[in-house]
DNA sequence: GTAGTGATTTTCT
DNA sequence: GAAAATCACTACA
């Protein structure tokens, strides 16, 4: 592998339907310009929630002041507070008005790694570093404040990479308690650094 | 090695 | 007042 070329993500991307692009979206590099410095890493498991009929989704019990953004138009993000301690990032799929997300649940620090080990105390290994939701906020620093960012703005977005994917598995989303039917969870195979077995 | 549980606070009922 | 899209630590085999 020589040179390989990236280039932003457009909004089209994220207008697609969910589940096409929590397919399309393993592999893509996510670049965060953050106050502390630049980081970015390659995306290896998310998981979808996708609208009203989906039991799991934040945006199933109707539009309230927490999953408002889910309501809105693709290409946002989308970060909740959770169990007291950790926040969660998502990224805003389709169009306005139908409540529909993909949760980052893991991925393979590429930039700033020094900057995300200061971030999580509790991490020692690099390779574990992003290996779950609560733990990518930590080491990325994000909080609320960073709710409804734009991904095509220069401070956060997604980057493609002319680099074969690896092979791509679905599974049985994890953490939660209804929905556990629909296989909603994407996750490259060949990496080491998923959150779960 | 796997399994079980406490931490801690925002958000919604 | 209870639940929550989690994680790290402890206990035990």
């Amino acid at each position: 592998m020589t040179k390989s070329k990236l280039y932003k993500l457009p909004r089209s991307f994220y207008l697609k339907p969910t589940l096409e692009v929590a397919n399309d979206i393993i592999g893509k590099t996510i670049v965060y310009n953050s106050p502390q410095g630049k980081m970015s890493a390659r995306i290896v498991e998310v998981e979808a929630y996708i609208g009203m009929d989906d039991p799991a989704c934040h945006g199933a019990v109707g539009k309230t002041k927490r999953n408002s953004i889910m309501f809105g138009e693709g290409g946002y993000t989308y970060i909740y507070f959770i169990y007291g301690m950790y926040y969660c990032l998502n990224f805003v799929t389709e169009r306005a008005g139908y409540p529909s997300a993909i949760l980052l649940r893991s991925a393979e620090p590429i930039e700033g790694i020094d900057l995300m080990l200061k971030n999580s105390p509790n991490q020692k290994k690099t390779d574990k570093i992003l290996s779950g939701p609560g733990k990518f906020c930590k080491a990325f620093g994000l909080t609320t404040k960073q709710n409804g960012l734009d991904l095509t703005s220069k401070t956060i977005y997604l980057e493609k990479l002319f680099e074969s994917p690896g092979k791509i598995v679905r599974t049985e989303r994890i953490g939660i308690k209804k929905g556990k039917d629909l296989l909603y969870r994407f996750i490259d195979s060949s990496s080491q650094s998923i959150s779960k077995k």
